[in-house]
DNA sequence: CGACTTATTGATGCACTTCAAGCGACGTGG
DNA sequence: CCACGTCGCTTGAAGTGCATCAATAAGTCG
C-alpha cells in the first residue's frame, strides 16, 4: 500500500532496493482516518510528518467570517507537511476529504532517510518543489481563468497526478469532493460550481457519477482550459535535463 | 547594501561574524537591473540564484490569451529562486518592477554556505518556507477576500516584510507598482483597482503620492482586512518555539 | 424506509468588467 | 521653452457574470 509513494518517487528517480526497503519501513505507523477529519490544525506545533497512502485530503484556512479556502489537494503518495516542521507553528489546517490511510512519520525517520538515502532525498526535494509549483498554478487558476476553465484545469491536474500513482483507469478516477469543496477551492459559490459542471457535461467533456469522474476527451478538456503540464515537472518532460543537486550532495556528506 | 539579506536572516537567527562575512562575499556579483526587465523566463534552465538587494521584483506567468498573473512580490533581502534549480526548467518568469540591485549567486556558493554555515542554512530554509506561506496567503486573498480587503491585505503584508529589512519610515514605504500590477496580482481589472484605492483613501486608511504609500492607521487597516501576521512567521511570534531542525543538522554532517 | 446531506434549478440583484473619454505627469525633441 | 506623445490614473455609462436567496429534487446513510 505504500506503492503510491514509491511509484511517485520512482517516477522521478530510480531507487535502489535499499531505498525501497527504507521507505517500506514507514508503514507500521499506518492509521485509518475517517473522512472530513482534521489531521493538523492551525496553531498546532508541527510534529510528525503526514503521508497520504490512500484517499484524498486537503490544506485549508478558515477566515474569521467562516469562509473556507482550500489551498491544495493531497492524493495518494503526497506528503502533507514535509517541511513545515521548521516553522514554529502551523498557519493552516490539513483535513481529510475521503477516508484516508495516513502514515505518521517521525521527524527522525525523515532525518535518517536524508542521511542515508541520497536518491530518496533528492526525490523528496523534488516533491516539495512540485507541490509549490502546483500552488502557484492554483493562484494562476483562481486569479486568471474563468470558472469553467478553473474546474477543467483542476480535473486535468488531478488526472495527471493520479496517473503517476496508478489511480486512473480509462480516464476515470475517484472523485469524493463535494461541489462545496470545489467552490471553496476555486473561489466560487456552490451554485455556480453546479452550473459549471452542468456545462462541462453538456459539452461532453466529462461525466460524474457515483463519485467517479470520467474525462471523456482528455485532449479537448486540456485545450478547453489551456492546460500546460510543465508545472508538474513530470518525468517525460524532465528526463533530459537531469543534473546534480548541490544542496543535496552536501547532505550526502559530499 | 547587502544589509537587507543579513537583516532579514538575523531577524530569524543570530549569525556569527563568520556567517556575516560569508554573506558579504556575495556582493561582488552585484548587478544593476532596470525596471520592467526579466531576470529569468519560463523555459529557461535555472542557473544562478538571484537575490534582490534593492528594489522590487515579481514572479509571474502569462497565459496564452495574454493575461498576466503575478504570483509574488520580491522586496530587498528576498531570494527569487532559491530552490528552483532542482527542477529541470523554469515554469514561470521573474521580472523587476522598479530598478533593482540584484546579486547573482552561483549555486556552488550556496552549496558552500550550506556546508559551512549551519546557522545561515537554517535561516535560508526558513526564508523558503515563509515564501511558500506567503504564496498560500495570496491564494486565500484572491480566493476569499473582497477586492478592498485584498489590496489592504497586500499593503499590510508589504509593511511587515519591508519593516524587517528597514525600508519603512513612519508607516510609509516606496510603492513603484502600477495599478495594473496590482490588478494582475489580485485578479481584478485595472479600473476596479483604481476605484478600490479611492475607497481606501476616502476611509483615510492610506495615502499614495509620488510612488510612496503611507498607511495612516495600521491597526484600522489590519482590522479592515482581517490581517493575521502568523503566516509571516516573524521573530516575535516565533521566538518561543525555537527547535533543532533535523534535515539541516544532517546538512551540517550531523 | 425515512432523515439528512448534496445537487439542481429559477429568480433577483449587484459587484465587477469592459468600453470609452478625459486628464495629469513626464520625457523627448524641435 | 513649448509642443507633443506616451503612460498611468480617473471617471462615467453600460452590460454581464456570478452571488445570493429559496425551493425542489436527488443521493446517501442510518
Amino acid at each position: 500500500m505504500q506503492d503510491a509513494l514509491i511509484r511517485k518517487l520512482e517516477s522521478f528517480e530510480e531507487l535502489t532496493d535499499a531505498d525501497r526497503e527504507a521507505l517500506r519501513a514507514f508503514v507500521p505507523r499506518l492509521r485509518q482516518v475517517p473522512a472530513r477529519t482534521d489531521l493538523i490544525r492551525e496553531g498546532d506545533v508541527p510534529g510528525n510528518v503526514h503521508l497520504i497512502l490512500d484517499g484524498y485530503a486537503c490544506r485549508y484556512k478558515v477566515l474569521p467570517d467562516g469562509q473556507r479556502q482550500i489551498m491544495a489537494y493531497f492524493v495518494p503518495g503526497d506528503f502533507c507537511d514535509l517541511n513545515v516542521f521548521i516553522l514554529d507553528q502551523m498557519d493552516h489546517n490539513i483535513g481529510t476529504i475521503s477516508q484516508c490511510q495516513v502514515v505518521e512519520i517521525p521527524r527522525q525517520a525523515i532525518d535518517h532517510m536524508t542521511g542515508h538515502h541520497p536518491l530518496v532525498t533528492r526525490a523528496l526535494w523534488w516533491c516539495a518543489l512540485v507541490d509549490e509549483a502546483v500552488l502557484r498554478e492554483w493562484l494562476v487558476n483562481i486569479g486568471s481563468r474563468s470558472p469553467d476553465q478553473r474546474i477543467a484545469h483542476l480535473f486535468c491536474e488531478l488526472l495527471l497526478r493520479l496517473e503517476v500513482v496508478g489511480r486512473v483507469q480509462d480516464n476515470s478516477y475517484p472523485f469524493p469532493f463535494t461541489q462545496i469543496d470545489l467552490a471553496d477551492s476555486m473561489g466560487l459559490s456552490g451554485v455556480h460550481v453546479s452550473r459549471t459542471l452542468r456545462e462541462l457535461r453538456r459539452l461532453e467533456l466529462i461525466t460524474l457519477h457515483h463519485r467517479v469522474l470520467t474525462i471523456l476527451d482528455v485532449e479537448r478538456l486540456k485545450a478547453y482550459c489551456g492546460f500546460n503540464p510543465n508545472y508538474l515537472h513530470l518525468r517525460n518532460a524532465r528526463w533530459s535535463g537531469r543534473r546534480q543537486v548541490p544542496w543535496l550532495s552536501s547532505v550526502q556528506g559530499g
